[in-house]
DNA sequence: AGGTTGACCTGGACGC
DNA sequence: TGCGTCCAGGTCAACC
């Protein structure tokens, strides 16, 4: 489900229920493979925590804690279907309910995850949370341009690599390269200086309105609160094939690039 | 080393 | 109704 937008109004919306919140205790499901950290540990180092703040790093939710043995990081990555919401405990626990986090206050924090592609991981110290990617919001376009110089791959698999840019997904890719005009099996490393510039302003725009928009609700995304987002009615070409451009009436067309589906107007795409 | 492919999972939409 | 097929917002390990 989540790329930067969703990820970053999951986030903000944690922090702002949750910021000094106090864990008092941890239930677990039966699934414990999407948890990179052994069930009692993370049980043990959760149980007391103070949360400091949320906050989004590439498509992963970073809690701060503070608990008796120093600062300890609780990151969560969503993969496809993964939901946090944050919830009263007499609230009905949906199917595939894997993680539940108690407050003091009788609030709860609870991982949901049909697919379980999710991932949950405690950084205790020394150990500190990093991703290797670029936040394509702000970076820079000296620095974005430079990412795909020598990258023989579509511009569309080199958008979703989390190693070079982190955040993009599969949505965005098709819009951001919409929007700038280029078709998504375009080779990266063939882009000009220009195209790259525009692909560059692009993103920063797609970005910033999927976010005030609350990210995208294909299926099943939905923000901390439980409330769907409005970006996928700005969608020009994601999941469009077959239907007339907003810009020009040509029919989108969907093609499968590096075994994704990717999505464009062969008329305003070049 | 960089690039590509299939595996990991469940569920919804669609066709017969 | 039921059953099979295809598709899905993301990574990774295993290959070339």
């Amino acid at each position: 489900m989540p790329e930067l937008p969703e990820v970053e109004t999951i986030a903000r919306g944690l922090n702002a229920q949750l910021a000094a919140a106090r864990i008092l205790e941890v239930w677990l499901g039966p699934h414990t493979k999407l948890l990179q950290t052994p069930p009692a540990r993370l049980k043990r180092v959760l149980g007391g925590a103070r949360i400091a703040n949320f906050h989004r790093e590439g498509k992963h939710i970073v809690g701060e804690l503070e608990t008796a043995k120093g600062a300890v990081q609780w990151v969560i990555h969503l993969g496809m279907t993964g939901r946090c919401l944050v919830a009263k405990a007499d609230d009905e626990r949906a199917p595939h309910t894997h993680l539940i986090a108690r407050m003091e206050s009788g609030r709860e924090l609870r991982f949901v995850d049909p697919r379980r592609f999710g991932k949950i991981e405690i950084f205790e110290p020394p150990r500190r949370f990093h991703i290797a990617g670029i936040e394509p919001l702000g970076c820079g376009v000296e620095r974005f341009v430079e990412l795909f110089r020598a990258r023989r791959t579509p511009i569309k698999s080199a958008l979703l690599n989390q190693s070079l840019l982190t955040g993009i997904g599969n949505i965005y890719a098709d819009e951001s390269l919409f929007r700038a005009g280029l078709r998504p099996q375009r080779l990266a490393a063939r882009l000009t200086r220009v195209e790259l510039r525009r692909l560059y302003e692009s993103i920063q725009i797609v970005l910033a309105e999927a976010i005030a928009a609350g990210g995208s609700s294909v299926s099943d995304y939905v923000n901390a609160s439980g409330s769907r987002g409005l970006f996928q009615l700005q969608h020009r070409v994601y999941r469009r094939t077959g239907e007339p451009c907003l810009d020009c009436g040509t029919k989108i067309v969907r093609i499968e690039i590096g075994g994704r589906s990717s999505h464009y107007c062969p008329h305003c795409q070049k």
